[in-house]
DNA sequence: ATGTCTTTGTGAACGTGTGCACAAAGATGG
DNA sequence: CCATCTTTGTGCACACGTTCACAAAGACAT
């Protein structure tokens, strides 16, 4: 997850739970929707029913906000998209840079979603000297070279990392050494940053894995006599099977994957 | 450790936590870095640093697939390797279909780790007819009007939804209908399954939001006085809220966004 | 063998998140 | 103004997840 917030002392009373802050985007999207549909207002129930949660956790999580609510009546929709999006940030501008531009970062420029929400594509940048100057989502990609400039220039603070995961350390380190303090890790490799940086991963080999785990456990409710690998076998004997079966990856495995998806 | 494990641990087979299954991509992926570097054996402590984790936590984790280390050494890189992927049922072979081949089904597509950990792209599937037949990524995209039939016939049990979001519950519909019984949700959108089905959902959307909460928090030591907005606006016709809520349709949830990325 | 040293596996304490259930707030109607 | 009805806000209990800290397991040297 997100680095550690550890201490804060909450200087207003403020403490909102992590969980909480990962759900405000949730209730926010649904509260839009109702919102474009000029729906008034909505209690708890119904918000929570649209938004895939339990009601009282709904409940308790506005109450971390204040209480916006209307008891016999529900809350105000306008209202409501009003203090969650003040409450996430989202009443302000967010410049943001996207590194790599391989397939998934071309994907993620073309996404019109950003300008949206506050957020808004500030440049686009990689390392091929043949992307740059190339038009895509109608913003030229810059070279890597700029990257710090591009930063400070526009006061970037949020950058997205959609490179090969060789690559994304070193990018990380320069968008941090340039002021960025967020970062949206696309790239299957797990990055370090320092202290007050926060950073987020987006992993959908991971997806698949759990996905995988849980197929599999439906699968074998019944068929369940283990076959394959000896046993807790000889600790070398072992490695020779695992070895040999692992192996489907022709190239670097993790080392350098595709921009897209880890592995 | 060499004995006993023929036997059907209940306590382990269904026992894993949620956490702990997350985990263990995160764990595989470091093993196999190690594996590629010939390291026979790893401490937890080392492997914790290389996957970001505590070391206890990992030694924990551990704990649940069953006591695969040797105390004074550390644990078996390739047989750990070995146990976690078939734990994660990456030992056999998944067919999966990425329906939505917009900018992100498109780079998804491309992404060659797929094969490498289990997972085979079946077919690409578009409701755009003039999509039909084009290849990407080497696979030609097949019409929507086929889906029941890929599925059934791939005996594919993943799918992946990279449409916008006003199709996604739909496809969603018809991928369980055939059989789907995972499935990855990159559309902006709450999908509904029936029991027994598994949905997991990636959204950049939701991942910059929470980004900006931290950066706004980051930013805003000081300076907070809210401005905008005025009280806990008005709150009249609550009655006439309350009825034409009551067609919270189940339906048309967010009109539609572009393929990539939810707002 | 015996002792020392390293590292695992886990009991227990602690912190966070979830959901129930209900009192209190407020709207609405007579 | 009082009764009734709806829906919020939250105290409480429980489940889950994390971290500490340490006894026990085993390797290795003598």
């Amino acid at each position: 997850m997100a680095t550690g917030r550890t201490h804060r002392p909450a200087t207003r009373s403020r403490g909102i739970p992590e969980a909480t802050v990962a759900r405000l985007p949730l209730y926010l999207r649904a509260l839009t929707a109702l919102s474009e549909r000029s729906v008034p207002t909505v209690s708890s129930e119904e918000l929570a029913a649209a938004a895939g949660v339990n009601s009282a956790k709904l409940r308790k999580d506005f109450s971390y906000l204040g209480s916006y609510g209307t008891r016999g009546v529900g809350y105000d929709v306008e209202y409501l998209v009003y203090q969650i999006s003040r409450e996430l940030g989202l009443t302000q501008d967010w410049p943001v840079v996207i590194v790599g531009i391989g397939n998934l970062g071309a994907a993620l420029a073309n996404y019109g979603g950003f300008a949206s929400r506050g957020f808004r594509v500030a440049a686009l940048i990689d390392a091929d000297p043949a992307m740059t100057g190339k038009p895509v989502a109608g913003i030229p990609v810059q070279h890597a070279d700029a990257l710090e400039d591009i930063v400070r220039d526009n006061g970037v603070s949020i950058g997205v990392i959609a490179t090969p995961a060789g690559a994304a350390q070193q990018v990380c380190d320069r968008l941090v050494g340039a002021g960025v303090t967020s970062i949206l890790n696309f790239a299957p490799t797990m990055l370090t940053v320092p202290d007050g940086v926060d950073v987020r991963k987006v992993d959908l080999s991971i997806e698949l894995q759990i996905l995988a785990f849980h197929e599999q456990r439906k699968a074998g409710e019944d068929a369940a006599a283990d076959s394959g690998m000896p046993a807790p076998a000889a600790v070398k004997g072992a490695a020779a099977a695992a070895a040999a079966m692992d192996e489907a990856d022709p190239k670097g495995t993790d080392g350098e994957a595709p921009a897209v998806m880890p592995a």
